[in-house]
DNA sequence: CAGAATCCTATACGATACTG
DNA sequence: CAGTATCGTATAGGATTCTG
């Protein structure tokens, strides 16, 4: 007696797993979720943006956690960084095939939220 | 000649206003993706908790944050709490069908998380 | 049981200045 | 240009206590 192919709550699948303390989702989850994870990502869908494109193309982020979260996202595997060895640095950033599958997840639910927000907020 | 369906970069689709400061998705976004926000409404999926199951399901989350994180995402219209007026209390929490949708969009991205952590983390 | 109130601390975050 | 280094602060977040 195979089971239907019914998508199961996450709960049911995951039995007490996913919501550990310790599962190694909750990192990821965190560096994904940071304050500019996602916008980050987003912002490199489709395209490769150089450092000071990213840094002004996402508003608001210091030089400081740009840094940041493109160092995290890199080591995570999600951005790949290209750096030209010229003067004046040319370093170009873009998404590695693991991170298009991230952004491709990314994008229905942050375009739901664009579109929500406005009355959300109100 | 009219535009393929084509799914265009975000960027194209909303140029520089996804990005903005003080663009309205960028509270809700923060709302979703705060530290417990993914973690409580996916605990949701499928499912009616009370306060105690929640806590207890959302390992290490505090009762401020547990609070707190409730209290936006039902400020949000993404969470019900439903109170029922006996001693000792009993209330219950569940998705609204705006927050169903949420979590639609939220549950294949948490899984995928889930699936590659392991391999990222390692 | 379901929180609110209080207190306290870590660290996330930003502003600024500096450098190869 | 693409960052790093330093410093300072706000606030996110946790532990504990209290209460209807």
């Amino acid at each position: 007696m195979a089971a239907r192919n019914k998508v199961l709550p996450l709960a049911d699948l995951f039995p007490n797993g996913v919501f550990e303390a310790n599962c190694p989702s909750r990192v990821v989850l965190d560096h994904v979720t940071s304050k500019w994870g996602v916008l980050v990502l987003v912002a490199l869908d489709g395209r490769t943006l150089r450092w000071s494109e990213l840094r002004r193309t996402v508003e608001g982020v210091s030089e400081k956690m740009l840094a940041q979260t493109l160092r995290t996202l890199e080591a995570d595997g999600f951005v790949l960084r290209d750096a030209h060895p010229v003067i004046p640095p040319h370093v170009e950033y873009s998404l590695t095939p693991t991170g298009r599958e991230l952004v491709d997840l990314l994008l229905p639910l942050f375009r739901w939220i664009v579109e929500q927000a406005p009355s959300i907020i109100g």
